[in-house]
DNA sequence: GTGAAAGCGCTAACAT
DNA sequence: ATGTTAGCGCTTTCAC
């Protein structure tokens, strides 16, 4: 099918290692007009360097693989995007495989990476809390990864989103439109995100001085209901808050459903601000005022924690929180007339 | 790191070729008690055969490219399931690459396909076409399969949801729930899934005898927004459709909107039926009756027609068009009691 | 049932 | 500036 080094320099009547020399484009000196013999010919005969064979003699692959988590998680697609861009600026190509939340099938992922010898591993928000040993000790030697996941042993090869910053700028953002009342919708409380989300809350409660009042911390579980029973908690409280802020958006789409079924009206009677700029946040009615996560930024963190290790840059750089960035919309009130 | 064959054949006393051929279980006859020293010294060195090296020789990678237009899609991440998992079972190993809709990234990912020599690649809801010939000649000689576009020329190598039928499940659904007179808003024109779903609904109307009012045809562009428009004239008539299809979901939200704004219920007053499946589509109030894509299965099934083409079995199988699923939930009113 | 050896396509010393 | 050659790790004839 294409060509193989052999025969392009048969045809240009000089030996392979020129050729190689010219294709691989490595620096050795070649006389211009023998360059310019083997390019054209190389096009002509529609040349494709087996990256295979070159894989095999120079032991790396330029190759680096992903293993995500989740593939349609709303975030996965952003990453991915920033990972892929920052890789393939670096001269690597990327390999990425949907583990479905199925550990087994992280192991099998991981396996078959050191098997197509891939020169490093990241693993995208993969779901192995109990089996972090296992993981660790398959990635083994070779460079690795870890997005949305923190193990402290290994920090530095580690990239998080800003959760606890995110919380505060949203808090931030409701003190500043005047409330000083604002509830708190939790997640699933042994989750990472829902306890730096809620450090955040507390930070800004404590530090602008606002209601400390611990009825205003209601548990949720992620999901739309619980947002809307959390709501209707708050809402029985003999002093309501005049906020809510929820830790994702789809208990702030909760939130929303409760207070407008209590006959009362968001952002007027109630501001709210959710978490995660999920899609339907700007569907919705009122849209939703939310804290975007910072996805791509931390596909392009992790290329440079990948690549240093490659590269045995002897300096573990931290780069492990990233920060996210407040979309206003209308669910804060901040636009409304006046 | 880990070992080769050849250390593996030192440390057994054997040569070369008989670990390989206990490793690569080729099936060639080993003495059952050298195998079994083999195979346990293979796992206490701790053996990954080297996909590379192996690849080289029997020119072959067992691994498919798998080009996502946008993998943040809706259905890409089942199609990508479908297509993962029964490749796996196949013995073949994916490689992922998200093109973000730009017809260059195609481009350069087939070329690095092409180099990393993949045994066959699957274009999932590939934005190619301004570009069909290009990406054909440079897809060349090796198999390949279009998801979710059809290239009449190499129809064989084409899977797509069955557009057509699903809309008629749609309006037969709406029609057995004694509605006569249904609105059916339309997407962007030139898109084939308007186009089938659009003769679907005109299949049934003529069929089934339904009123045949070109006013009730709607033009929509697949937005929220355009739903919404297309409701308020479609209520405007003077006698205006007893229930809307909308041949996407998002559509189908605008007139969920649309009705309310105009004072009515859905489904009292307006059966209401989407297509997609999207995820909002059960947290919408009323949650939305809608058609879901066959996208796990569409992965399956050009799976099968990729690894025909491989094994070049010579009858080109037809698996073009696969069929969706109707999913009733609230909006078309079949729940709602009495 | 096992071994010796060639070679997949390429790169990188080491010559010249 | 160019050519010769060894070898990356594996599979597969061809011997025995």
């Amino acid at each position: 099918m294409t060509p193989t080094l052999a025969e392009i320099a048969t045809a240009a009547g000089v030996s392979i290692a020129t050729v190689s020399r010219v294709i691989s484009g490595n620096g050795h000196p070649v006389k211009d007009e023998t360059r310019e013999r083997i390019l054209s010919l190389a096009a002509s005969m529609g040349y494709e360097p087996n990256l295979i064979a070159r894989g095999l003699r120079k032991q790396q692959t330029c190759m680096i693989g992903v293993i995500v988590d989740r593939i349609s998680s709303p975030f996965a697609a952003a990453t991915v995007q920033g990972l892929q861009d920052s890789l393939k600026l670096e001269g690597y190509s990327t390999s990425m495989v949907n583990a479905n939340r199925e550990a087994d099938t992280v192991f099998e992922a991981i396996k078959d990476f050191n098997r197509r010898r891939v020169d490093g591993i990241i693993l995208l928000n993969s779901w192995l809390h109990p089996y972090n040993d296992m993981v660790l000790s398959a990635l083994e030697r070779k460079p690795f990864v870890l997005i949305n996941r923190i193990i402290e042993e290994v920090r530095y090869k580690c990239v998080a989103p800003g959760d606890q910053l995110g919380a505060q700028m949203a808090i931030t953002h409701l003190a500043n439109l005047g409330h000083r009342r604002i509830g708190y919708i939790n997640g699933v409380a042994d989750w990472l995100e829902a306890q730096n989300r809620l450090a955040g809350y507390k930070n800004v409660v404590s530090e602008r001085r606002l209601d400390d009042d611990p009825a205003l911390v209601q548990q949720g579980d992620w999901g739309v209901e619980s947002g809307y029973e959390a709501t209707r908690a708050l809402l029985e409280l003999d002093s309501p808050p005049t906020a809510i802020f929820a830790s994702n958006d789809l208990m702030a789409l909760g939130v929303i459903y409760a207070v407008q079924d209590a006959g009362l009206q968001v952002p007027e009677d109630m501001a709210v601000v959710g978490y995660d700029d999920r899609d339907f946040a700007h569907w919705v009615r009122p849209s939703l005022t939310t804290i975007c996560m910072p996805s791509y930024e931390m596909g392009q963190a992790a290329t440079t924690l990948l690549l240093n290790q490659i590269a045995e840059n002897s300096d573990p750089i931290d780069a492990t929180h990233i920060p996210g960035q407040l979309i206003v919309r209308q669910s804060c009130g901040a636009l409304m007339a006046g």
